[in-house]
RNA sequence: CGAGGUGUAGCGCAGUUUGGUAGCGCGUUUGGUUCGGGACCAAAAGGUCGCAGGUUCAAAUCCUGUCACCUCGACCA
C-alpha cells in the first residue's frame, strides 16, 4: 500500500524540499492556524492556532509565577514624549512605530504611539510605584499584543501586530538585575526544549545585535530545518539606561537615592513558527504533545455499525478524565482515510482508531504522528498507555530535533568554511569582537552573529574574519 | 524600502500574446448508494475577473495609477 498511494494523499502541500518557504505558508494556512486579514501585515489567529498559543501561555505563565513574577496590564498607547526619553530606544524603534494622531475628529496635541514594546510605559509607572528599597524587586509581566510597522511580514515569524509576553523588572542592584536577566533566559531555554521540543543555543548578543537601549542582550536561538536561525526569545539587562532618564529611583538602606536596575524579556507567537519549522514534515504540521490543542484524534471506524460510537464515547470520557486533550471525530461526512490525512496534516500527535474488529478484540489501534508507527493498545489501562505514548512522542521529537541541530552545527576556522557552513546550518567560530568583522560576514554571506555561548572554551586562536587574535566564541547563521 | 512574481467562484487554476456570450477541477447545497488510508452517482447554487481611472462601439484581456500577497535582499522579535 503502497508508498505511492500514500504519497498521493499528501495533497495540497508544497513539498518541503522543493520550496521550504512555500511549504511553511501552506502549512499555516491549510492547518487552520491563521488567516490573512484586511489589515496590512496583520493576521487573524484561528482557533487551532490560538489554541497552541493558549497552551504556550499557560505553561510559560506558570514558570513566570514560579519565579516570582506577577501579571499586569498596561496601556496600548504611549505618549510620544515618553518614547523619546531614551535615545537609543527611540532611534531603534522610530522607523516602525504606528501613530495615533486624532481622537475622534480632533487632532491630538501630542501623538500617541501604538506600543511597539512597553519599556517606556513600564518605566513611567515604576517611577510612581517605587519609593524604597523595600519595594524592590518589582517583577511584572504582561501578555498583550504590540505593533511594529514591518516592511515585509510573514505569518508568525514577523507580523505587524503580534501577541507576546513582555516581562519588566526593577531591582536594587546590578547583580540582581543580571541574575534576573539570566534566570529568564534559562526559563526560555528550558521552556523551548521541554515544552516545544525545540533545542536552542543560549548566549549573549554582540553589541551590534543587541536590543535598542539595552546594556546586554541574551537570546535563545533555534535552528529551523532549512538551517536558518530563529531568535526564539530574548532577555535584556538595561542597567540604569532607562531608570536614569525616567528617574526611577529608590531610597536605599544607606539613606541615598539610587536608580533601579532594570530588565526586560520577551517571547512571542513567533514560537509557533519555530515549532512548525522545527518539527513539520512532508505531511504537514507535527505538534509536540505538550502544546497540541488536540493530543489524540479518536476515530470511529465503520461507525454506522452498532456499538462503535458508544465505545468511542466511552474511551473519550476515560481519556478526558485522565487529563488528555482528545477529539472524537464522529463526522459521518468524511471517510476514515480522509480523516487520517486531515489529522496528520494538522499535527495531532496520536491517532486512535476504534472499529468493530478492535472492540471484539478488546483493543484500539494507535498511530503515532512522529514515527508513523502503528500499534494495538489493550482497552484495559488505555489512558495510562496513551499518557506514556504522548510522553514518549514529546521526548522523541526533542531528540530528533536535537540531533538535527547538532549535525548542522560545525566549528569553522576560515571565511570559506563559514560561508559553506551557513548555507545549511550554524557555524561556531572565533571572533575578535570588532563590528567590522560581523559586517563582513553579513556582506559576504548574508549571515549574522547569533550569540556567544556561555561555554567560551576556544575553538581556535584567530578571528575567522580578520585573522587577528580572537578570544570570543560566536555562533554565526543566516536568520529569519 | 529595492529586484522579481501573482491577484479571475470558498480553494487551486485556464482564458490575457491577437479586445467580442465567464470556463475547468476541488469544495459547498440537496437526494441516494458507500464506509479499516482523501468513495461514487444525480441535480443545484456560487464570479460587477484585487481596486480606481483611462482608451474603445465593446476591456478579465490594452494603458496609467494604486492596494494586497509570495520569493530574494536591506531593516527588525
Amino acid at each position: 500500500m503502497a508508498k505511492e498511494k500514500q504519497q498521493e494523499f499528501v495533497q495540497h502541500l508544497t513539498p518541503r524540499e522543493e520550496d521550504f518557504s512555500q511549504w511553511y505558508t501552506d502549512v499555516v494556512l491549510k492547518c487552520d492556524l491563521m488567516d490573512y486579514t484586511p489589515v496590512r501585515g496583520c493576521m487573524a489567529l484561528k482557533p487551532y492556532g490560538y489554541g497552541i498559543w493558549e497552551l504556550i501561555q499557560q505553561q510559560m505563565d506558570a514558570r513566570f509565577k514560579a519565579t516570582g513574577h506577577k501579571n499586569v496590564a498596561m496601556p496600548m498607547l504611549i505618549p510620544e514624549s515618553l518614547l523619546l526619553k531614551e535615545a537609543d530606544h527611540v532611534e531603534g524603534f522610530a522607523p516602525e512605530v504606528a501613530w495615533v494622531t486624532h481622537g475622534g475628529n480632533e487632532k491630538l496635541t501630542e501623538r500617541l504611539a501604538i506600543r511597539p514594546t512597553s519599556e517606556t510605559i513600564f518605566c513611567a509607572m515604576y517611577a510612581k510605584w517605587v519609593q524604597s528599597w523595600r519595594d524592590l524587586p518589582m517583577k511584572y509581566n504582561q501578555w498583550c499584543s504590540v505593533m511594529r510597522w514591518e516592511k515585509s511580514t510573514r505569518p508568525f515569524l514577523r507580523t505587524a501586530e503580534f501577541w507576546w509576553q513582555e516581562g519588566h523588572t526593577v531591582h536594587a542592584t546590578a547583580e540582581e538585575a543580571q541574575e534576573e536577566t539570566l534566570l529568564m533566559l534559562e526559563v526560555y531555554r528550558e521552556f523551548c526544549e521541554n515544552v516545544l521540543a525545540v533545542p536552542v543555543y543560549a548566549g549573549q548578543k554582540s553589541d551590534k545585535e543587541k536590543f535598542a537601549g539595552a546594556r546586554a542582550t541574551y537570546s535563545v536561538e533555534a535552528m529551523m530545518q532549512d538551517g536558518k536561525a530563529l531568535q526564539a526569545g530574548t532577555s535584556h539587562n538595561f542597567g540604569t539606561n532607562f531608570s536614569e532618564p525616567f528617574e526611577v529611583q529608590f531610597l536605599d538602606k544607606d539613606g541615598t537615592l539610587k536608580h533601579v536596575h532594570e530588565t526586560s524579556w520577551g517571547t512571542s507567537t513567533r514560537l509557533i513558527g519555530a515549532v512548525i519549522m522545527t518539527h513539520g514534515d512532508e505531511r504537514g504540521l507535527k505538534l509536540p504533545p505538550k502544546i497540541a490543542p488536540i493530543q489524540v484524534a479518536l476515530l470511529p471506524i465503520a461507525a454506522h455499525k452498532g456499538g462503535v460510537l458508544e465505545a468511542c464515547a466511552d474511551i473519550r470520557d476515560k481519556l478526558v478524565a485522565a487529563g488528555i486533550r482528545v477529539e472524537l471525530d464522529d463526522r459521518d461526512t468524511y471517510s476514515a482515510g480522509w480523516k487520517f490525512n486531515e489529522w496528520e496534516m494538522k499535527g495531532v500527535p496520536l491517532r486512535l482508531e476504534v472499529g468493530p474488529r478492535d472492540i471484539a478484540a478488546g483493543q484500539v489501534m494507535a498511530a503515532r504522528r512522529d514515527t508513523h508507527e502503528k500499534l494495538a493498545l489493550p482497552m484495559e489501562g488505555l489512558a495510562d498507555a496513551v499518557t506514556k505514548l504522548l510522553d514518549d512522542i514529546q521526548r522523541s521529537m526533542y531528540e530528533i530535533a536535537l540531533d538535527f541541530q547538532q549535525k548542522r552545527t560545525a566549528t569553522v576556522k576560515t571565511m570559506e568554511e563559514l560561508g559553506e557552513q551557513v548555507k545549511t546550518g550554524f557555524a561556531m567560530a572565533m571572533w575578535c569582537g570588532e563590528r567590522a568583522c560581523e559586517n563582513a560576514v553579513k556582506e559576504r554571506f548574508s549571515a549574522t552573529s547569533r550569540n556567544m555561548p556561555f561555554d567560551q572554551t576556544p575553538v581556535g586562536e584567530d578571528c575567522v574574519v580578520c585573522g587577528q587574535k580572537a578570544d570570543i566564541v560566536m555562533y554565526f547563521a543566516k536568520a529569519y
